[in-house]
DNA sequence: CTCTCTCATGTAACCGCTTACACCCACGAG
DNA sequence: CTCGTGGGTGTAAGCGGTTACATGAGAGAG
């Protein structure tokens, strides 16, 4: 079953098929009913893969996130299927593990199946990767932080919104020993956060305190991890922020396991807003990041650069911000 | 960048190439050096499309599922993913969203990519979808409750098994009023536990008891739902086995908002054991399902269907286990 | 020394589609 | 009546691979 035979029924040229399908041209409105009747009969679907190939144009978009498994990140997924499909494209998805190598292996399928472009929300991506891409002309766009540049657009995440009213929030609730739970070192945007918050505390006048300060690994063990080493401090903090929703759930495991209550003892508060957060115990308070936002901008910034003959990216920015629930309380009465 | 170029450099026809990429026949071990270093230096990928296209084969398999945000699919795909990539394979995931008309066109995405094989984690798969994939001489096999047939094999997942061991864990605790909240009435691997549940019931001498049994939708909501109106029943239940484990997690909140304890008044047992079940509050004890252990079932079934030439199916089982955390103890004292 | 036979490689058709280009025809203007 | 003009369609050359078939070069047998 193919666009010859199609052709044939209808009595017409597999040109003319082409363009009725993809309404590149125009086609007599007679025409093209005859050829819908014969589509419609036979029961054909385009061959995808000769479409690609000689078209050059595959109507797929890639997506490369760091860890499928964090929810965040089959949220996002949706969102961006949704929107995508919407325009008649694809998705590709793609999923690094937090390793390098992969990330590789990620960009050489991206680049073996030709995708038309492809957002990265990563940071194992390095130069290497985007030269490989640019090389190829594929539109890059950046969900995170990143810098815009020939063919790569970015997105940026207004973390610091989400951080300063996460740290008022807490103040207000009394709380003046504030801990902070990093994701991982090397991670750009982790870093970002972390400054961000410290910022703030300068802004409102508290002092940074080093022992308040420790490094997770965006998920539930390094949460676990980094709380437990928080409250062995000489004064322990008496609320977090934890730099995603997982680490927030493995800092929640640690209070509980020393023995203490969250809110009553320490307040949590956690970054994504992830769905398990609003049905965790207690439900969390956390800074939301839209996924349908980071999506919605992120195809546009695509479409953008596929159309637009410029290979110039352009830069988003999508808004963080506070969803306070159950996991934050007054600071403790003997403090 | 493509065969020609590279034939040319390493001084051979595009054949010999293509047979050295794929050692699909003897190649000369200096010939194949040669090539493989224009390959190399070059910077070569062979472009997927037009392998497709002239193969037949695309190498991909898809993998439709019915609701890419609960956990369990994001661990399935990432464990379908390992095994998958490791053969050489690639995978196409589509979601169907619990909604048939989405679910025929994630089969007429399978059939446009000429997919080699799809693995399907859904109900909403119907005689239609089945019939279009086999009669492309797609195989087929379903992870969950389904018939054997031609080009279709089949993993059954031992539902019985693990709910047996959840039931006797519960009696062991001194439960003898035990609830159930079902999965959708129209999903048939839904119906299947519930009736391995009232069998379990009989089998242990419990009368089955119509107000301890409600039906959810597999998700927050419906479990949150299911289990305040168990809490309504003249005698509600003092431990309640959930379908799978959002709806635990749904229940769970029901239950703190009657301002019941989890699990000092009500115990609450899962089902799946996905990520977010041990890092809940209480732990949650479910019934865990192997993700590994079905993808690789799953993607041996699919490659007996391509290298054999027998389009007969095949029949998998997967068993399935309790695991014991916290959301389980003793029945309350006053009863 | 010639004849097979085998192994390694080359030649070229083909996979199903898109699209540049050529073509035809009807129509209005000169 | 001739000559553009442009809309609607057909022809055929690719897109970048795979693979059936042809070919040529040695090796061993007679």
């Amino acid at each position: 079953m193919n666009i010859k035979e199609v052709a044939k029924r209808a009595n017409v040229s597999t040109a003319t098929v082409s363009r009725t399908i993809n309404n590149t041209s125009f086609v007599d409105p007679k025409t093209a009913k005859k050829v819908w009747k014969a589509i419609d009969e036979l029961g054909y679907h385009p061959n995808t893969h000769a479409r690609s190939l000689a078209s050059g144009r595959s109507r797929i978009l890639g997506l490369i996130v760091s860890d499928i498994v964090n929810p965040f990140f089959p949220e996002l997924v949706k969102s961006f299927e949704d929107v995508v499909t919407q325009h008649g494209y694809e998705i590709l998805i793609a999923n690094t593990d937090y390793c390098a190598t992969r990330m590789a292996l990620c960009v050489k399928r991206m680049v073996e199946r030709q995708v038309d472009g492809v957002a990265i929300m990563t940071s194992e991506m390095d130069g290497a990767s985007i030269e490989a891409l640019a090389h190829k002309s594929i539109p890059m766009v950046f969900l995170d932080v990143g810098t815009v540049g020939h063919l790569v657009s970015n997105i940026n995440i207004d973390y610091a919104q989400g951080i300063d009213e996460a740290v008022r929030h807490l103040l207000g609730l009394g709380h003046r020993r504030i801990g902070f739970i990093s994701g991982p070192n090397n991670l750009k945007s982790a870093r970002i956060r972390r400054s961000a918050f410290i910022e703030c505390l300068d802004k409102y006048g508290l002092v940074e305190n080093e022992q308040l300060i420790f490094a997770g690994n965006h998920k539930f063990d390094g949460g676990l991890a980094a709380m437990h080493h928080l409250l062995t401090a000489e004064r322990p903090p008496t609320a977090v922020l934890a730099s995603n929703d997982l680490t927030a759930f493995g800092a929640i495991r640690a209070i509980r396991l020393a023995g203490l209550r969250v809110p009553d003892d320490v307040s949590v508060v956690g970054f994504d807003d992830i769905d398990p957060a609003h049905f965790a115990e207690p439900p969390l308070t956390t800074v939301r990041l839209s996924r349908s936002d980071l999506a919605e901008k992120a195809f546009h910034a695509l479409m953008y650069s596929v159309n637009i003959s410029t290979p110039a990216g352009r830069e988003f920015v999508v808004e963080t911000h506070l969803v306070v629930r159950e996991s934050t309380g007054s600071v403790p009465l003997d403090e």
